[in-house]
RNA sequence: GACCCUUUCAUCUAGUGGCCAAGGAUGUUGCAUUUUCAAUGCAUUCACAGAGGUUCAAAUCCUCUAAGGGUCGCCA
């Protein structure tokens, strides 16, 4: 059984990284028929926030990806952990160091100044003199003093780090909260994960935590470490930016199924195949192709993918989806003309709601300047008119009705098109562009039709 | 500074020694279509980081260089 999980800390907003992580987490997981689990890192309590969590939260039932059992807290696991740094000091698998903070910031500093990577020197490590007084300590686990650290990285392929760059960490703070390294290590063992899926800012821990699997007693799961997205200007996505939070891409009229599938074709890919659905996510997943390198990611091609789900949806999925938006045309006896018309030259919900507002709102002003250009000729107002006239004795129905009446009215005035196309759409929309003439006026229906004509007349 | 990772078109990527004078997609530009804007169709543009090897043959293997990124907390 493959058990995969998420376990983002809740101290700022889900971003495009952290749900491309979990996408291949919980992808890897439908697709063994496994289980997905959400672990919510919150062992320092200093820094959590009850929104942030709740964010997080929300992105995912956005998009859909469901978890299976509860959400684990750590912060509610802590007797767990109490237990095994109690079995660790026991075994003097781990042991007090009593440096004070002042010290700890002084041996760093000379470290540095030697050109050293910094680390802690094992003072206390088989210390059993008399401790010193008013200093609380913490607790440090043993790590290996020499040899080499390995593991198979699912991307990466063989990673060997030399023992002496990992030194002796913190796994209980001098308030006997246990740390990161720590209680990751114990909860995936406990929870059974086979295969952690997560960004390759934690490659460095993987040693760190394979020191405590090993302390334990623990099996080492699979891991595999996934590069990076960096912004478009290629640096690193950083959680304060505001823009790239999951559930601002809703807001701004993102696809849940556009979004999910611009990111699984960052850092992966099958083939030539573009397009995938979550079924076929599903299907042909596997950690095995995520690319090595980092990617930075590119709107144009999430605007592409955005506008191919807006067509593929059904009229009563899009127009519940429009109500977010400000567009109730739910129960609209036109609707999927509304969206025939429309859907086809929106690239966002957002998009498509104002092109529906245009539609379904008498304009009340007109642009200067698209004025300017429609009416210059002068007689453009008395062609209007006239155009009124006829589509009044036409009494026009359908959009091939009105698509008549057009072609009819430029064939008897012996004009182009364009004479009378372009001051009409101002007229019916208030702009020179956007959907075809039939269809607004079909939608309109005749009598809004002569109204909005009549109102630019008078303009 | 130390350690680790990465490097194919502007961007996402295909590619595991011959099928690659490098394929797909987005974007660009052009043409067609059209009452406008789109959409669509067709075409166009653009890349193996560099230098050395190994080999009959290298984008693919090796070495070095360069550039980018990550990590070095009683944060996660």
């Amino acid at each position: 059984m493959i058990v995969t999980r998420f376990a983002p800390s809740p101290t700022g907003y889900l971003h495009i990284g952290g749900l491309r992580t979990a996408l291949f987490s919980w992808l890897w997981a439908r697709k063994n028929g496994g289980k997905f689990l959400l672990r919510i890192e919150d062992t320092d309590m200093a820094r959590n926030s009850e929104e942030a969590l709740k964010a997080i939260i929300k992105a995912f039932s956005w998009v859909g990806m469901s978890y299976d059992e509860e959400v684990y807290y750590q912060s509610k696991r802590f007797d767990i952990y109490q237990k095994y740094i109690d079995q660790l000091l026991s075994e003097g698998k781990a042991y007090k160091c009593y440096m004070s903070k002042e010290e700890l910031d002084a041996l760093r500093e000379e470290q540095m100044a030697k050109k050293e990577r910094p680390r802690y020197d094992g003072r206390y490590r088989d210390f059993n003199g008399t401790p010193p007084a008013g200093i609380e300590p913490a607790v440090r686990i043993k790590a290996p003093l020499d040899g080499i650290i390995t593991f198979i990285d699912g991307v990466k392929g063989e990673i060997n780090i030399s023992a002496s760059e990992v030194d002796d960490f913190i796994i209980a703070r001098s308030d006997g909260t246990p740390t990161y390294n720590f209680v990751v290590a114990i909860d995936d063992a406990l929870m059974g994960i086979t295969d952690v899926i997560r960004g390759d800012d934690h490659l460095y821990n993987t040693p760190k935590q394979i020191v405590v699997y090993d302390a334990l007693g623990f099996k080492i799961p699979r891991f595999a470490h996934v590069a990076m997205i960096n912004n478009e200007q290629g640096k690193k996505l950083s959680k304060r930016d505001g823009a790239i939070d999951v559930m601002e891409y809703k807001q701004n009229g993102f696809l849940s199924e556009a979004l999910l599938n611009f990111l699984v074709r960052l850092g992966w890919s099958h083939g030539d195949q573009e397009i995938f659905s979550i079924e076929e996510m599903i299907e042909f997943f596997d950690p095995k192709d995520i690319n090595k390198s980092s990617s930075s990611y590119n709107l144009d091609k999430l605007y592409w993918l955005n506008s191919h789900y807006i067509k593929q949806k059904s009229d009563e999925e899009l127009s519940s989806l429009l109500v977010g938006f400000g567009v109730n045309i739910v129960n609209h006896p036109k609707k999927s003309i509304i969206l025939n018309a429309t859907k086809e030259r929106a690239k966002t919900l957002k998009e498509l709601s104002s092109q529906i507002k245009l539609i379904l709102e008498t304009p009340s002003n007109y642009d200067e300047k698209s004025f300017a250009k429609a009416f210059k000729d002068e007689n453009t107002k008395g062609l209007l008119k006239a155009f009124g006239d006829n589509l009044k004795v036409a009494n026009p129905k359908s959009k091939e009705d009105y698509h008549k009446a057009l072609e009819d009215f430029v064939a008897q005035n012996s004009i182009g098109f364009g004479k009378i196309a372009q001051p009409l759409r101002l007229a019916l929309l208030g702009e020179l562009s956007g959907a075809g003439l039939d269809e607004i006026m079909e939608i309109l229906g005749l009598d809004e039709c002569l109204i909005r004509i009549d109102n630019i007349i008078k303009n």
